[in-house]
DNA sequence: ATTAATGCAAACACTTTGCAACTAT
DNA sequence: ATAGTTGCAAAGTGTTTGCATTAAT
């Protein structure tokens, strides 16, 4: 996995080099490859200590240098936490993210939360701006600090990829509960029995649907892959899912209605399809990772699901 | 304005020196001057050139060592935007803020938006952080950089504390709006006479509120403190505000029902209360301004306003 | 009289640049 | 052979500190 991954970026380095008429040297993959197998807010000075160990002869210089270089083709991004030097972050497959630091020992926490990115981006629009990239850190004490207690499972072994898959699925899952939800309550109140049967199956492919989710973050989470009681990482927005939900159909009094076989299964299919497209355009903004094929996934099976229950109402 | 702004910090100023044993000098004075009369985002070097010109014989390390204890005592803030030095603002009765900064023209807009915020906070808490402070930043090239025209009217000498208090005023517009159509729809809809009574009762108040809304606005804007065409501030949670409006009774078939004056008078108490309790805890995370007067004051008259329904139901 | 403040120079941390020797294409 | 690279030292920022002098309480 890991080797997998630096492999990919050194290729991607090679081609930025080669295509800038920039010359591949000994130094710069060593720094390439230090900087790969070690996770975490990495300064200049971090991994020029790092690079040292194996070569002597290395300058900080050319640390610098190489950084800047990384920095241009993706794979380093740089963040300035605060008073220190500046600091570095794997870019490449990572998604975007904001910081949480902490003032007492210089933890950094990330996070991913679409919601606060639209409302910025909407914001920056207004102001006609045509954004470059942001820089979003709260600092504040973490609890460990306050506690003076050792800090818990450092977020620099966390693999973020898997953490990020993960919260992907816990997404999905809401969002299917949600749905479930709602197949639950109209199937109950449909006095119509052949849409009742409409909403019936489609609890029983959600309800397998869910338990399928559910095996696969049991997996993940079985694989050692991720940590048990890491943090959340990707925040996403639960009113923007649940704004997708449609309004039972009989919500006045006792909630019974009649929807024949045809409008359920429309209904149904509008469901689907605005579900598909949220998660379609919502995946767009993260870049090639496990967690957006996840997302996109889950996309392309509402589609799916939109097409069998068209063929089941006819 | 100025002067009266001018004269209150240096009172707290001066209360600060003599609390923390330190004393009042001069030069202290001449900084803490130049800063106030000055709008804008200063480095120290930006400070320190503006009172070389009143005294010669200022250092520089003075201005830095000013700087440092007005940031102690809330007069000012310090904000690092990106490379360059260290920036001091206006803290004091002037609301936390983010930023969008010009990488070209280091041209830095600030805006206020609380459902930002909100979430940001929420997910701190989530991770136990204790904030301290924060950084919002967005770095890209503006309107007038793209177009290579002179920048439009500076922030610099814009008063901040109008503009928040014109956008205060818009924010209650918005709200009055929204509660004018939420009545009018009721009273539209509602058969019962009595009923019908209390909510005409209540487009009457509501239209002319909105009115002396709009008054206070125009005078805001006639009166040359606040230019035309200037950005928005306060961005508020539009889709929050709705939400405080009830689903009006009869929203199924042709939306016609019977609620009678009392049962009708009880509707419009609520929305006043919830309406009253949303702008007073809204306006409790701002400082002492002008706009937090105002939003208070809204919060004020819709509880004046419910005991004045509750009376004419009775 | 006591105690802090000032302003200079010098040190500081982080980063970039000039340059002669070097190395990949 | 050409053009970019390296590592050193040197210079560049922006900021802080040590210290003798000066000024406020």
């Amino acid at each position: 996995m890991a080797m997998k991954k630096l492999r990919e970026e050194t290729g991607l380095f090679h081609k930025f080099l080669r295509q800038n008429g920039l010359k591949k040297t000994y130094q710069k993959d060593l720094i390439l490859e230090t900087f790969l197998n070690t996770e975490g807010h990495l300064s200049v000075e971090d991994i020029y200590a790092l690079v040292k160990k194996k070569d002597k002869r290395i300058g900080v210089v050319t640390v610098f240098r190489t950084m800047k270089t990384l920095t241009s083709c993706g794979i380093a991004r740089e963040i300035a936490l605060g008073d220190g030097p500046t600091r570095f972050e794997h870019s490449y497959n990572h998604p975007a993210h904001h910081h949480i630091v902490c003032v007492e020992c210089r933890k950094a926490i990330e996070y991913v939360c679409p919601a606060l990115d639209k409302i910025q981006d909407d914001i920056v629009r207004q102001y006609h701006f045509q954004p470059h990239y942001h820089r979003f850190q709260t600092y504040g004490i973490c609890e460990d600090c306050r506690a003076n207690r050792p800090a818990f499972p450092s977020p620099a072994k966390q693999d973020t990829e898997n953490i990020f898959a993960m919260d992907a699925l816990k997404m999905i899952l809401f969002m299917a509960e949600l749905a479930l939800e709602f197949y639950s309550a109209c199937a109950k109140g449909n006095l119509d029995p052949g849409g009742k049967g409409v909403f019936e199956w489609m609890i029983g492919e959600e309800e397998r649907y869910i338990a399928d989710v559910r095996q696969r973050l049991a997996e993940l989470k079985g694989s050692g892959k991720v940590m048990e009681n890491v943090p959340v990482f990707l925040h996403f927005d639960a009113r923007a899912l649940e704004t997708l939900i449609p309004d039972t159909p009989g919500h006045e009094d006792r909630g019974e209605f009649e929807l024949d076989a045809k409008a359920s299964a429309a209904l149904v299919l509008k469901l689907a399809r605005e579900t598909a497209e949220y998660f379609k355009l919502y995946s767009a903004q993260f870049s090639e990772t496990q967690g957006k094929k996840i997302l996109l996934g889950f996309a392309e099976r509402q589609i799916a699901h939109a097409d069998s229950v068209l063929q089941l109402a006819q």
